[in-house]
DNA sequence: GGTCTGACTAGGT
DNA sequence: AACCTAGCCAGAC
């Protein structure tokens, strides 16, 4: 935040994009997880929230899925199509079901450690 | 400035 | 396994 309410685009839209960043190709991460690493345990939502207003390319929020291992379905189905097509040319597979299996492709933030 | 909404989740039916 | 409910809380109106 700041004093004069200058471009605060709230800093946990800021801590989000950070973390997503960190998510390696060919891995996802779930919203809870997301919410927890930017230190906003709980509130998964607005995780979601953050993606859903990101305009930044550089940003890969396709690789946010939800605990269940599935895209999470939006108002437009257009971009859970592209989001699994994005996913699929990573590598990562889908159940029949069209689930990702988080036990296989789920994110081990061990890259943080990394700095 | 009170309400409504929603890219979520865990827990209960 | 599908569906419902209650917490969550930052934006949009």
């Amino acid at each position: 935040m700041n004093v004069r309410g200058q471009k605060t685009k709230s800093t946990t839209y800021k801590t989000i994009y950070k973390i997503v960043m960190q998510i390696p190709r060919g891995s996802v991460a779930t919203y809870g997880q997301v919410a927890k690493l930017a230190g906003i345990s709980g509130q998964a939502r607005q995780v979601g929230y953050a993606l859903n207003a990101i305009t930044d390319n550089h940003i890969p929020w396709h690789r946010v899925i939800n605990a269940k291992g599935e895209i999470s379905p939006r108002s437009d189905s257009a971009f859970a199509r592209l989001q699994r097509e994005l996913l699929e040319h990573e590598g990562i597979k889908f159940s029949s079901q069209g689930k990702i299996s988080l036990q296989l492709y789920g994110w081990k933030p061990a890259t943080l450690l990394n700095k």
